[in-house]
DNA sequence: ATGCACCCTGTAGCAACTCTAGGGTCAAGG
DNA sequence: CCTTGACCCTAGAGTTGCTACAGGGTGCAT
C-alpha cells in the first residue's frame, strides 16, 4: 500500500503521515524500487490507533505513551486507565473554562445597544480598569 | 514607565510586550537616553485592552480588528458586536465538541476492568476498525 | 569599582501539523 | 517513443501565541 492509500483509509494527510514517521510515532516502512514508502497491515493498525487517540484529544506525547503501553500485551491496564482519566480531567477543566468565558462574553454582547463606538459597552469593558 | 512596570501592571511577561510590539499590535514607545522603552497611559490602556480580549479568548487577529474598530470612535458598534458574536459561536462549537469527546472518553474508561493490556477495552477501542 | 536588577537585540524553541519548491516514478494514451 | 498526469520524494519554511535563551548594555547603590 502506498502512502496515498494509507492516507485515504485513515483520513490523514500524506504530509502528516510523513511527519509522524519523522518524529518516531510511526515506524519507517520498507521502500519500493522507486523509493516509495510501502505500508502493510501493521502500519494501518498503528496509524488508526494514533488518529483515534488524536481525535479523542490526546496529545502526541500521550499517544506515544499509549502506544508503548499497548505494545506490552501483558502489562496491566491500570496505566492506560490513568492516562485516560488524566485526559478526562483536563477536558473537564477546559469545558469549565470555556463555559465561564462564554458567560462573560455573552454578558458583554447583551450590553451592546448598537450605538456608536464611543458608547460601546464591549469596547468599554475591554478598556483599562479605571486607573489609567 | 519602563517595560517591567508595564508588564507587572498588566500581568504580562516582558517578552510578550516586546512580541506585541514586533507584530504591530502595540505602537513602539519612545526611548530613554539609555535606549529603554518608555511607556505612558495610552500604552497601558492599549495593552490592557489586548490582554482582556485575549483572556476572553479572542485571537490576535480578532484583537487587531477590535483595536482598529475601537479607534474609530464614531463608527458603528455593529462591527464590534459581529466580531464578538462570531467568537461566541466559536466558543459554543468548542464546548459542544469537548462535550462529545468527554462522553466518548468516559464510555471508554467505564469499560476498563483493570485487567491486562491484551483485554483492555481502551486499547482495543483505539485499534483499527476490524478491517485490518 | 563592583554587584545587582533591570533593560536591549536577535534567534530558536514549543505543539501539531500544513504547505511549498523543486524534483523523481509510473502507468496509460496518442 | 514520448508525453501527460497522478502520484511519490526530500528539505525547509510557515502557522499561532508566545517563551526562553545568549550575549550583551544601563543605572543605581554600596
Amino acid at each position: 500500500m502506498q502512502i496515498g492509500e494509507l492516507a485515504r483509509s485513515t483520513a490523514t494527510k500524506v504530509e502528516t503521515i510523513r511527519f509522524y514517521e519523522k518524529i518516531g510515532l510511526l515506524p519507517a516502512p520498507a521502500r519500493t524500487e522507486g523509493n516509495y514508502r510501502d505500508y502493510g497491515h501493521a502500519h494501518l493498525a498503528r496509524l488508526s490507533f494514533v488518529r483515534r487517540a488524536r481525535d479523542l484529544g490526546f496529545t502526541l506525547d500521550q499517544v506515544r505513551a499509549l502506544l508503548a503501553l499497548s505494545d506490552e500485551r501483558d502489562g496491566s491496564c491500570g496505566a492506560v486507565d490513568a492516562v485516560a482519566r488524566m485526559h478526562l480531567a483536563e477536558i473537564d477543566r477546559k469545558i469549565a473554562d470555556l463555559r465561564a468565558l462564554r458567560r462573560e462574553l455573552d454578558d458583554l454582547i447583551g450590553q451592546c445597544s448598537q450605538g456608536s463606538i464611543s458608547t460601546c459597552r464591549i469596547i468599554e469593558a475591554l478598556g483599562p480598569a479605571e486607573a489609567a
